[in-house]
DNA sequence: TGCCCATCT
DNA sequence: GTGTTAGATGGGCAG
């Protein structure tokens, strides 16, 4: 028999915080039931098991609470507004005839441990375990699923683990997923384990050695650094009291039968009345649907029906029978419309208003053993004579690279092409894409279908895109920017930024030293322990507790941050150490532990780009993220020195020198400005000398910064109030600066108007190079909103266009560097910073030519200068 | 998830 | 007189 078991509580806990707050006419919550409902129709109908239970959580304490007494457990005490929800749910599964089930003394977990242990026994049964909780994982295997349930955005989805899913995701047997907890502990519920070790260690530990037993019989043989080995012998006891509290149990007192567990008959008029009565009609109708109406639930198909008598679209999916009629049938039209999945296990292509599904299960291999993919990834996406048309063209270089493919001349990527026509759109969901230029795709196709119906629009959508974007006048955009970019963005994800995890390691544990010295001295200072990380509490002890002056500020409570903590670090001292942890504890978790995460098995860290992100045309960088790696403060700039070139190699770094406030001069054409610029005399201090009205020869450092601060604020859209605080002068005087800022370069000050009524008559902002921004803000009638519409469009041309015009450098870059056929590479993009490794005898040269096309990338009125430095690492390349 | 706070250009 | 500088990502908390 199938069983479908579900772990109520958790699932009511992800359906609570993933659903929006929905209540009934009366206040009643019922958000956590509704989201509930919805998955389990959702798994139920994927399923279709021949029966089903549900297992709850007690409130009574459990074998686990009497053992170890700092046991917290799954349950961190429910919201009233979740727990109101929890026996109208059990009645209602109740009155569908389910059977549920939960003990005292023993917690949901174990309840599906059993359930699913009795498998091993019974080996002509399955069991299906749907839950939200990682730690359930560990019991799949023999007859025994796991759908893990994820909450995307509001939407359900659910993920199939099994024992290969799990060996491919951590690398180790479900079952050792108790060793490495056992390892790692989880902080959160209170269990140890061996403090020190993360997530990364333990999987490694376990991975190396099988379990805990082994490492610690050959505690003193096996081969790990001395520090761990510390850790290790020191967590022991921890470990093995985490390792008791982290395996679920198989012996709770639940019948092991599955046959108790076929649905009985639903009692209609209970389910109807409670389902009125929570006032969830539509889930009641489906209820009704997939339940009641059938005669016995268990034979319940509760597909979503197409029987409608319209056109079945998903007949437009063919399966592939012949991949070389497909091949020369594609030669023939000289162009392909695809989508490659990541595992290079289906393709799909979308030819004539039909979708043709390659997938690797149902491949034959041809006479040379080849698989019918790989030899269509060959034949056809190789070819470069052949134009492609497809979503998302970074992750399929990516994918192909293992072939040594590059997907070359490709013509249409719907993700940039979407971005093009409107950064502020969700460009990574095509499901969305797809509703907006083609038609949205019903919502009763199954899983399996989705992606060859997505495909089978692309041609549609790609007409439709490419017209509006001919008509925009942002062809050369797309297809001289961002689609070449693509190519030098996945180039430069590959290779990757070398980093030195030993240095990172032991920076971090300098750090920790002193944030546990800082953290003693807090204490004491407060008269008691708190958590320093959480602002709320900070309020409390600084402002309540020690009536520190300057309290209120945010919605939630005292204002903490560092502007406002910096005003009193003078008088007290349990203040500045605040600062001084927060700016350590930032360090250590994020860069040091961060990073470390990050750094992969050829010892370097692959960041992702993000082509499609920012509103203003710029690139972001995920995962980590390296766009904001600390410079500023010396401490922080430290981490610099362990991003380095790989061996026999060197780094060239080359930033652009004020891109955007020539970029402002070129489009404003201020020729004072421009002047300036072309003559290379200090912009800071030509606008101190234009703003003061004296001689450059006059003007002082103190003068020169605040120009400075002037310069900034002017490309942002700053208010005086602003820049006053910024550079602490009355408000007075920063309005006068301002002021004669405008009549000095008064060009720029006609473009900062005119720009904004442009942008208001055309409904958007725009680069020099046809970038979009469009701007409904502008018309809102509140002032707020109106006013950050304005700053934007006053804003967005300058920041884009600077992205652009870098944007164009790093694909001349590119070019050359294979054009000279040399071994240099772009490595980083830091908005108007480039960074290449190279190898050592090729770096004087590949510093000049990074020079040369980061100047010569746009011709305007105003030179681009850019500098190169040379360097063995980050910080010292940086210059 | 939303909020606060830190980091970058 | 409003609230008062553009664009990002990530960690940690609390619900």
């Amino acid at each position: 028999m199938k069983l479908l078991v579900l772990d109520g509580n958790s699932i009511i806990n992800r359906a609570y915080y993933g659903v929006r707050p929905l209540t009934t006419k009366d206040g009643f919550f019922t958000n956590a039931i509704y989201g509930f409902l919805t998955m389990f129709n959702k798994i139920y109908g994927e399923t279709a098991p021949d029966c089903v239970t549900v297992a709850f959580d007690m409130k009574a304490p459990t074998f686990r609470h009497l053992k170890y007494s700092e046991y917290k457990g799954k349950r961190k005490g429910m919201p009233p507004e979740l727990a109101m929800q929890l026996q109208p749910l059990k009645d209602l599964l109740s009155a569908m005839g389910i059977k549920l089930l939960s003990v005292e003394g023993w917690e949901a977990d174990d309840i599906l441990g059993t359930l699913a242990n009795a498998c091993r026994l019974h080996p002509q049964d399955t069991c299906v375990i749907a839950t939200g909780d990682r730690d359930t994982l560990q019991l799949v295997g023999d007859g025994v699923v796991v759908r893990m349930l994820t909450t995307k955005q509001g939407k359900a989805d659910a993920v199939t683990y099994d024992e290969e899913k799990i060996l491919e995701t951590y690398g180790v047997k479900p079952i050792q997923l108790i060793e490495v907890k056992a390892i790692q502990g989880d902080t959160s519920d209170n269990i140890p384990g061996v403090p020190g070790i993360g997530e990364k260690g333990a999987l490694d530990l376990i991975k190396r050695f099988g379990s805990l037993d082994y490492i610690y019989t050959n505690i003193d043989e096996i081969d790990i650094k001395p520090g761990i080995r510390k850790k290790l012998i020191e967590g022991k006891e921890s470990a093995y009291l985490s390792r008791w509290l982290g395996t679920v149990s198989t012996e709770a007192p639940v019948s092991t039968d599955y046959s108790e567990y076929v649905p009985g008959k639903p009692d209609a008029e209970k389910v109807t009345e409670i389902m009125v009565r929570l006032e969830l009609f539509k889930q009641l109708e489906k209820i009704k649907k997939d339940w009641l109406n059938e005669a016995s639930p268990v034979a319940a198909t509760p597909k979503s029906s197409s029987d409608d008598g319209k056109h079945d679209q998903t007949s437009d999916v063919i399966f592939c029978k012949d991949i070389e009629a497909l091949i020369s049938d594609i030669k023939a039209d000289g162009e392909v419309y695809f989508m490659l999945d990541r595992d290079l296990k289906q393709i799909c292509i979308a030819k004539k208003g039909s979708v043709t599904v390659v997938t690797e299960v149902t491949d034959e291999l041809d006479k040379n053993g080849t698989k019918n993919i790989e030899k269509f990834c060959r034949e056809i996406l190789a070819d470069d004579s052949i134009k492609k048309y497809t979503f998302d063209i970074k992750s399929t270089i990516h994918t192909l690279e293992p072939l040594g493919i590059i997907p070359r001349t490709c013509i249409c990527d719907v993700m940039l092409a979407a971005y093009v026509l409107n950064p502020s759109s969700d460009c990574e969901n095509l499901e969305k894409l797809v509703a907006q230029y083609a038609s949205a795709l019903p919502d009763n196709i199954p899983a399996e279908l989705r992606v060859p119906m997505l495909c089978l629009r692309i041609p549609a959508m790609c007409a439709k895109m490419l017209a509006e974007i001919e008509r925009n006048g942002q062809t050369a955009l797309l297809s001289d920017i961002e689609i070449p970019l693509a190519y030098v963005l996945a180039d430069m994800e590959s290779s990757g930024f070398a980093a030195d995890s030993r240095a990172l390691e032991e920076f971090g544990r300098r750090l920790t030293v002193r944030i546990d010295e800082i953290t003693a001295k807090i204490y004491a200072l407060a008269g008691e322990e708190f958590n320093i990380n959480s602002p709320k509490q900070i309020g409390t002890i600084l402002f309540e507790k020690m009536q520190l002056p300057g309290g209120k500020k945010t919605k939630t409570g005292y204002s903490t941050n560092a502007e406002v903590l910096e005003r009193l670090s003078g008088e007290y001292e349990i203040v500045s150490l605040i600062l001084e942890f927060r700016t350590l504890s930032k360090l250590n978790s994020t860069y040091c532990q961060g990073l470390n995460k990050a750094i992969t098995a050829d010892g370097r860290i692959h960041t992702t780009f993000r082509q499609t992100e920012t509103r203003t045309g710029r690139i972001s960088s995920i995962e980590p993220n390296l766009q904001n790696i600390p410079v500023r403060t010396e401490l922080g700039s430290e981490l610099r020195k362990f991003f380095r070139a790989g061996d026999g190699m060197t780094l060239v770094d080359a930033d652009y020198s004020q891109i955007e406030l020539r970029v402002l001069a070129h489009i404003a054409g201020d020729q004072t400005m421009i002047e300036a610029f072309k003559n290379g005399t200090d912009i800071h201090a030509v606008t101190a000398s234009q703003v003061f009205g004296i001689p450059l020869e006059a003007v002082t450092p103190q003068m020169r910064s605040n120009a400075k601060a002037v310069n900034f604020g002017i490309v942002y859209g700053i208010s005086a109030f602003s820049l006053a605080k910024d550079i602490g002068v009355t408000n007075a005087e920063a309005s006068a600066y301002i002021n004669s800022y405008m009549n000095k370069y008064s060009a720029i000050s006609a473009y900062m108007k005119n720009v904004v009524d442009e942008a208001r008559a055309k409904g958007y902002a725009e680069t020099l190079y046809g970038r979009r921004r469009y701007l409904p803000e502008l018309t809102a009638s509140n002032f707020q909103t109106r006013s950050f519409g304005e700053r934007v469009a006053r804003n967005m041309p300058i920041q884009g266009t600077a992205a652009d015009i870098i944007k164009i450098a790093m694909i001349a870059v590119h070019r050359r560097l294979a054009s000279e056929n040399m071994k240099s590479r772009i490595i980083l993009q830091i908005h108007d910073e480039l960074i290449l490794e190279c190898p050592n005898d090729e770096a004087e040269k590949a510093a000049a030519l990074l020079k040369e096309e980061m100047e010569k990338a746009v011709n305007l009125t105003v030179p681009m200068k850019a500098d190169a430095n040379i360097g063995e690492n980050w910080y010292i390349a940086k210059g």
